[in-house]
DNA sequence: TTGTAGGCGTTATCAC
DNA sequence: GTGATAACGCCTACAA
């Protein structure tokens, strides 16, 4: 690999001016600057983008975490926050904390120690407080998930009580009052707020909580089949089930089908986060949009904005989930 | 940020020794070695891996290509390389190449600037000269998804075209006669040879092959709506349609339910990756395996093999798709 | 076992 | 405009 060194030698000049018209930052003669990208040309010479961090104490790259590689939430999250860096020339090094504290840590660390110019985080296992002593450290980041007083300049989030209250409140609308729900690992916070969201919604309609129709899942299609499995089980009768996200619904869907339940005639599924594959399944998924696509988009801006750019522009910091009807909650007449 | 020469300082040290306790690669006292780690400790130190990187020219890091950042294929891929490098201490850096050739060239220069140990590569609008000349530049890597004779030691991958005539045979089989077929786009040699797979056992069967039938698609869910939307038109009847991914295939069975065709009983479907979800459709999604996380998990033993440990291991190239029987194909009396 | 010093490939601050 | 020459933070012979 050739070296800015060996590129200045040929094209005769100091190591400063081959330096210069790399980055494009200084003035340089048209002459010199002609000579020197020739030599770069015949010697396919590529900058060393590590020497140029250590030099400059930057790396053009942002850091991202997300719990999983896997799965259409952070698939549709990742891939939109690194369309937008690459449209600016940025490029994204990605980690996954596997909503482990140690993990998540680590990865952090990684990153910054990477010198990422920013870093677009979705952390859950880790506290509020590693994250606002995060923010002392100065290192330029955005959350996408949570929401921190202290740093909510820093958070990106959606207000996961009101989507799981939209959900459950549709069910309710629709006339349903035996309602079982199939929560998220409830040690995470967006499990527990829209958890929290639909208790609100069944007691704005005198509807009591029945803790037996309740399961914690994983935020897996395999949790959502043996919730169904467990609920059915209790020989509660329900009329809907309320999952706190997509996969767990589709799972769902697929034991209430194997154990002989007609959706939405004989029992009515309602997912979380509107994922691609909500639109395919069958029947379509009634879900509630968590815009994590835009979010992602927004979170990229910030940096772009912060890091890169001198325009000032408002970024926004709260989303609103939204009731995305389709075909898999039946309108209950009582 | 701490560096390096104050923890030498505080531990009253020279700059060399505290490395080498950072590297534990050569033998420094008990006693001084708990001194440089207490030093390290309350100076909270880290070390700066970019210029570890630069000054040993190894980063501890492989590098990552995948055609997108979506999607449950590439999620499962980057899922458990990650996993297998994570084990080792190894830490991965994913980047996109939209299978565009611009893009992949692009993002693997951009791998290799950041130093990566290794690469692990799914190219697709890359030349296979440019692999060869990549191996030239000796950079360590291995491609997933083609075979390239010249650098056969470098390649993993799957026998698509074995696949494409597992689906279609399996059709036949069933006594299946009137097969359409949604292909991938024909310039992904993968798409290209499961295609020509579905066209050897409708041969070996003496069925004739029909164009009309026949419908090029983008590998996503909504390509094999589209697909069925245009196959539909043509007015030629068909049992079966053999779609070159799962996704296409979901897209196929929701837009066949929407024309109100009853699957299988109407008409089946047959998949191809055995993505997770395909187990959670319905009807449940009869495929081919793809054992892409396999394969990743073997392409991450190739890289940690063959650079960080001396232990010589078999590494298997060739991987063989699987029938994967589920519901969505009909058994046809003739 | 420990220290010295040169080097990794750039950037950036000076002078000229 | 251009060219020396220190950094950047660490690794690694080579010496001691």
């Amino acid at each position: 690999m050739a070296t800015i060194y060996q590129v200045s030698e040929l094209a005769g000049v100091s190591l400063a001016t081959v330096s210069r018209v790399i980055n494009d930052n200084a003035i340089v003669s048209e002459k010199t600057k002609a000579k020197v990208l020739a030599a770069m040309k015949t010697l396919d010479y590529r900058p060393n983008s590590v020497a140029q961090s250590l030099a400059s104490n930057r790396s053009n790259s942002v850091g991202i975490l997300v719990s999983e590689l896997h799965g259409a939430f952070y698939g549709s999250m990742m891939s939109d926050i690194e369309l937008a860096l690459r449209e600016f020339g940025k490029h994204a090094i990605i980690t996954a904390g596997h909503s482990d504290e140690k993990s998540e840590k680590e990865g952090v660390e990684f990153l910054i120690s990477r010198s990422c110019d920013a870093l677009i985080l979705h952390l859950e296992a880790v506290s509020d407080q590693y994250l606002i002593d995060l923010k002392k450290r100065n290192v330029p980041f955005v959350t996408v998930n949570r929401y921190i007083p202290e740093i909510a300049e820093n958070c990106i989030f959606l207000d996961n009580e009101l989507g799981g209250y939209i959900a459950t409140h549709y069910l309710l609308q629709q006339g349903h009052r035996d309602i079982a729900y199939i929560a998220g690992p409830l040690w995470k916070t967006d499990a527990k707020q829209r958890f929290n969201g639909h208790k609100k919604a069944l007691k704005e309609f005198d509807v009591s909580f029945n803790q037996r129709l309740m399961y914690e899942g994983n935020f897996q299609e395999e949790g959502g089949q043996k919730a169904i499995q467990t609920l059915l089980e209790t020989g509660i009768a329900f009329s809907a089930v309320a999952c706190a996200n997509d996969e767990m619904a589709a799972g769902a869907m697929s034991a209430l089908r194997e154990k002989g339940h007609n959706i939405p005639d004989d029992i009515s599924v309602m997912g979380f986060d509107n994922l691609v594959f909500s639109r395919f399944t069958f029947p379509k998924l009634s879900t509630v949009n968590y815009p994590i696509a835009l979010m992602g988009k927004t979170a990229a801006n910030w940096v772009l904005n912060n890091l890169y750019t001198d325009r000032e522009s408002h970024i926004q910091h709260i989303f609103k989930p939204e009731l995305v009807v389709r075909d898999s909650v039946k309108k209950f007449n009582q």
